[in-house]
DNA sequence: AGCGAGTTTGACAATCATTATCAATAAGGA
DNA sequence: TCCTTATTGATAATGATTGTCAAACTCGCT
């Protein structure tokens, strides 16, 4: 049976209180800084297990790193700053669609899809930009 | 000036012979099964080239290793069978541009995207379906 | 063909995120 | 409260990727 732990609330909350995406290394971090004692391993556990539940979001950074991040609710894809970190949530049925619709027309079966837009955020763009150094 | 090495060649030709995705090691191991002394920080080296140079395609695996495929030309995105490895590259100008939009409509700019469609292919299903084991 | 500066290679060490261990702890039902 | 057993966490192990650096090689030049 599943039990109730502190530190799965912990890490919970602590997920929840993030903006952008964290790793598990980064919320660990967060966690001890903020006084918690509790252990990274617990911490990996409790985010893949948010990630089963639907809880949490995951996806992996271009560095391979795998990240995390509250999710509100239902499936939807995400626009991130790749400067500053900001995540914006994204639904379209449009392109909900159109995967099902490529995965079945070339008689795939089960299809997921990965979809995420990462770009430079409104006020990231004017420092990157400006110069045209 | 970059030069040109039997190494280089071997990789890239080693590449163009897979169907699907590989991983470095696992380009590298096939390399060493067909006698090639190749080293293994040498076939990273060339892979990351490639796919800079826009050669070769990558993508991170579920589990997080990178992937790297010979590509055709172009943008192009992947229905990949998590199976059996079978790729079939796609074309959608719809996501391009749904993307494009998604970006300049937050205010993104230098916008990129991550689309992937993975399933079980047609082969593939038949042996996970039937048998409602 | 022979030379030499500058690249590239490759064996091996170093990183670094993530997973496995496993004894100690604590949750929750009886 | 007591017992069973899931969970924790310090630490070791794993495994992919990158860094190191002397030796080998490329290629323009003579
Ligand atoms: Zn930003
Ligand atoms: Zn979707
Ligand atoms: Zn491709
Ligand atoms: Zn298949």
């Amino acid at each position: 049976m599943k039990r109730n732990t502190w530190q799965r609330e912990a890490v919970r909350e602590a997920l929840d209180a993030r903006e952008g995406f964290v790793s598990a290394q980064g919320l660990h971090a967060g966690l001890r800084d903020a006084g918690s004692p509790i252990g990274l391993a617990t911490v990996y556990r409790a985010l893949a297990d948010l990630a089963v539940e639907g809880e949490a979001d995951s996806l992996q950074s271009p560095e391979g790193e795998s990240l995390y991040r509250a999710c509100s609710t239902g499936h939807h894809h995400h626009l991130i700053c790749r400067n500053c970190g900001l995540t914006i949530e994204i639904e379209a049925d449009a392109v909900e669609r159109w995967a099902q619709q490529v995965a079945s027309r070339n008689g795939f079966t089960q299809a997921q899809h990965v979809v995420d837009v990462f770009g430079l955020c409104d006020a990231c763009s004017l420092r990157e930009a400006p110069g045209t150094t």
